[in-house]
DNA sequence: TGAAATTCCTATTAAATCTATAGGATAAAA
DNA sequence: TTTTATCCTATAGATTTAATAGGAATTTCA
């Protein structure tokens, strides 16, 4: 299941792409607009500043901006960031790849050529759409 | 990410699908091929018969085994007895279909239409793959 | 210069879910 | 009647997620 995170990052970064101008918008009205809670939304969109997709002004008339054109933006980019890795396991993870401790070998694992089809298919999908195809 | 209980249940299954015969196999024995907790997988074994995967039997000589050819067992069965639902967002669900409480229209939720096709991709993976290709 | 607006940051709590264990009941076999 | 193994329910423990709290830092503007 996708994580309310993960779900609230993703329409407050769809919001961002649909603003005409670059000016910034506020968190507040982000989470009115999303029906998203403001204290939980700040953290979710300070986290999407630091990891370089975000920039944003303080002070009156401040808020956050998208900082690359939405067609820029792959959508493998950003859940990885706000969900974690794509993979179902980490053992065919390519970001975030981990040995399984109950595992004797990935050869010879069932579940493991499995997973790396779904993670396949799933890539495939983040890799073809961007933030802009979330407002298409 | 997959859950443990997932995990192991795949690993069951395909340990039972690739003995030969249809002798009963000890939940005892199947933890320690696949360094699963007993009990644990006592619980999965149990919920995988309830759900018309496998049969058991009692007493000396009992056991799991598997009520049907693994060829004919679909992946997308298998994963929603043991990890619900293969969309990431209820609202995408074929069978947990719910509606999100924070979002006013599917038709104009960014999330949405993305997440069909992340689930379109996996349902296809999952609907040509059998038990049988777990141990191939 | 100072008040207001807004993000920044860390910590913490609350809730939900997942993992694992406990302990006995039930049934079959020898 | 003893042994073997599943069946069943409850619950404890661990982890993750969701949300809140409260003030610090920075910018704007009168």
């Amino acid at each position: 299941m996708l994580s309310k995170k993960t779900k609230y990052g993703l329409k407050a970064l769809a919001f961002l792409a649909s603003q005409k101008g670059k000016e910034p918008v506020q968190i507040a009205e982000i989470a009115k607009q999303e029906n998203i809670s403001q204290k939980f939304l700040e953290s979710i969109l300070l986290s999407l500043r630091k990891t370089g997709f975000l920039g944003s002004k303080k002070g009156k008339g401040g808020g956050y901006y998208l900082i690359k054109d939405p067609k820029e933006v792959l959508m493998t980019d950003i859940m990885r960031v706000l969900e974690g890795p794509i993979a179902m396991v980490p053992c065919v993870s390519l970001n975030f790849y981990e040995k399984c401790d109950d595992c004797p070998s990935e050869e010879d694992c069932s579940v493991h050529m499995l997973m790396l089809k779904v993670r396949d298919s799933a890539l495939e999908v983040y890799r073809n759409n961007t933030l802009a195809d979330l407002i298409a």
